[in-house]
DNA sequence: TTAGAAATTACACCTGAGTCGAAGGTTGAA
DNA sequence: TTCAACCTTCGACTCAGGTGTAATTTCTAA
């Protein structure tokens, strides 16, 4: 074993998937170092920054979010009390605006229940400036017109 | 052309790709029929379907789930006023679960910002019945304890 | 009639967030 | 020393929602 946590050890601790935690390295969410055999050691702080990157995902952020938000932090050190505190400041923003865009979307649907126009020149659906789905892979054609 | 829209005048008209209305037909959102050459001949009321799924799209539905909405719905007629009506009072309740879904969330984070936790056994962040993303394939492995 | 636009199918490819399996290497306790 | 358990890499596969390409056929207007 000699000094740090196996990736399995990881794995118990946080409930994520071996090869989750792999797939989590590729994104620099943790960067273990390799002992003489070649096989990956955690530290402790590992635990904590999964768990960031875990309830991070939760919140509806991807990976590479996550990563950028984490490059702030030095590697190998679980974010402190300062850190969270920010970070997750900035997620409820995001969260809060995610809630804005749904409500203008239910009420200009409101608007439209029981017209059943559906015109592409008219209807007030066709052309909203936010769309629900800027996640995921879409149509990334935008309706014209 | 003997009857009918060809794909090209439908993805004219709607703003789809060709490419995407036959997509959406692997889904039965759309049932062209054939003519003689093989060429998909569509009627006017599949412009309102292909309207009809782009706008359940923007609500956040899969085209599965609207493709079963659809279903409800005789193939090759337009969606009348009351489909519509039942239909998008469907959506906005769907709307409103998810705000909810979001609230909840925030409102547990605003909990913790500032406490830092981020503790496995105790923090409210780790054992929410709502995941934000129910959509996707994310990790199926649930957080257990 | 004939050029060329538009249609057809089938298959490969893309993102995101992973999972799974194969084939082989390392670790650590008895 | 042995041997199971664990670890390594790599590539393929998943799902949604499509896009792009190739080879071929059909349609339409001059």
């Amino acid at each position: 074993m000699q000094g740090g946590l196996t990736i399995g050890d990881l794995a118990e601790r946080t409930g994520l998937a071996v090869s989750a935690i792999r797939f989590y390295e590729t994104h620099g969410i943790v960067q273990p170092v390799r002992n003489a055999g070649g096989h990956r050691r955690y530290g402790r702080p590992d635990i904590r920054r999964l768990s960031f990157a875990m309830i991070a995902q939760k919140l509806g952020f991807s990976l590479s979010e996550i990563a950028a938000e984490m490059a702030d932090l030095p590697a190998h050190q679980a974010p402190s009390k300062a850190d969270w505190t920010r970070v997750s400041e900035r997620m409820r923003d995001g969260i809060n605006d995610r809630i804005a865009q749904l409500e203008r979307l239910r009420d200009r649907l409101d608007g439209c229940i029981g017209c059943g126009c559906l015109s592409l020149d008219t209807c007030a659906l066709y052309n909203p400036d936010d769309t629900l789905a800027g996640e995921g892979s879409g149509p990334r054609k935008l309706i014209r017109d």
